[in-house]
DNA sequence: CTGTAAACACAACTGGAGTTCCATTATGAG
DNA sequence: CTCATAATGGAACTCCAGTTGTGTTTACAG
């Protein structure tokens, strides 16, 4: 019979745990924008984080382990959302952020990689889950306020429309590979509205 | 300097190569159905196969590599599509196929690992690319079809109509992590069909 | 049918990812 | 401040994924 340990940094979690933690993260996202989730190591997360490798293996134990504390702590930052008066212009607004961001040099590669530890790992998959229904709870009161307005029908499934304008930005980046142009967000932002105009998330 | 040997496989790529090859994209599909990308190694395929790893590291190397050849292989094989004779039955048709295919307890876990393989490396992202490429083609006909009968304006972008039926299901199985319930695909495909009539997909 | 070299199998080897052990540091309660 | 111990650091160790070397099988040209 084991006794049910508490897990490490769970008991005194101030000071120096909070500061290796931190140190850790942030090495992790250097680590995975540089070499891709594929070819990375815990033990070069630990060198660039000036910390022993061991800390890394006990806290964390494997990558995606780390990535599913990462995203637990991008979850934490919200992105400000617009609010430009219109369903149209705040799903352009909302479709053009995430081209941005997928196609910034620095964080693409981030998603690209935390996707993949979350195809590999359920903890790192709950994360990112729980990561999106943030965000995407984030920007739903866009679609809200365009029901109150009556731009769209009042049962209209806000989160889903949310999700109809990302999604296929992030299925050229995953899947068919077409460039993420600004025409792209444009059309996601778009088709999207058309749809939730005409009903299509009000079931 | 090095002279440019042939790959392995091409000079003789007739009897045994083509079983080993066979083997080998058989046994590695199970593995990642199995095991998934990331818990996965050549030497496991290999035995599956029945043939020496040597032979797997020698032809393949690593993988992605494997992933590649496995997915221009899949690429091979091609699936019928409708022809309900409405652009909404068609897309319907479409949106439940995917969303069967990735629910399907084989299919769905190593669409999973194939395009985890494709974040990772640059081999196995093009094959993935060009699977899709094909996919998206062979339905593209559903959309030139319902232009021809003047369900959508002639210049819309078939395959971003495709593209679009895909993506919010895709988006669910990588991302966002809902249920693939069958409301799901009837949602993408009345979005992107009322989208395509609206003339979104047509700039 | 025969010969050659392409492709493969087997076993020994190697490097490094992940583990274990123990010493050291410093958090937080009293 | 003091003390118990949570948490970290460092080095030695283990194990197996991936490599290399060598001999065997077999596709295919002639």
């Amino acid at each position: 019979m084991s006794v049910d340990l508490p897990e490490p940094g769970t008991v005194r979690p101030g000071g120096r745990t909070a500061r290796v933690r931190s140190a850790v993260l942030r090495a992790a996202a250097d680590a995975l924008i540089e070499h891709g989730f594929g070819h990375i190591d815990l033990a070069d997360i630990a060198r660039r984080a000036g910390v022993g490798k061991t800390t890394v293996y006990r806290r964390w134990g494997t990558v995606p382990g780390v990535v599913a504390d990462l995203l637990a702590q991008m979850a934490e930052t919200s992105q400000p959302r617009s609010d430009t008066g219109t369903l149209r212009g705040d799903l352009l607004a909302l479709a053009h952020l995430i081209r941005r961001t997928l196609t910034d040099p620095l964080q693409g590669p981030l998603f690209k990689a935390v996707i993949a530890a979350a195809t590999c790992d359920e903890q790192a998959a709950e994360a990112l889950h729980r990561f999106y229904a943030i965000r995407i709870a984030e920007w739903a009161p866009c679609v809200e306020r365009a029901a109150e307005r009556g731009e769209v029908p009042a049962a209209t499934d806000a989160a889903e429309v949310v999700r109809a304008v990302s999604a296929p930005l992030y299925y050229r980046l995953l899947a068919s590979g077409e460039p993420l142009e600004p025409a792209a967000a444009d059309r996601a932002a778009e088709a999207a509205a058309v749809a939730a105009e005409a009903g299509a998330f009000a079931p």
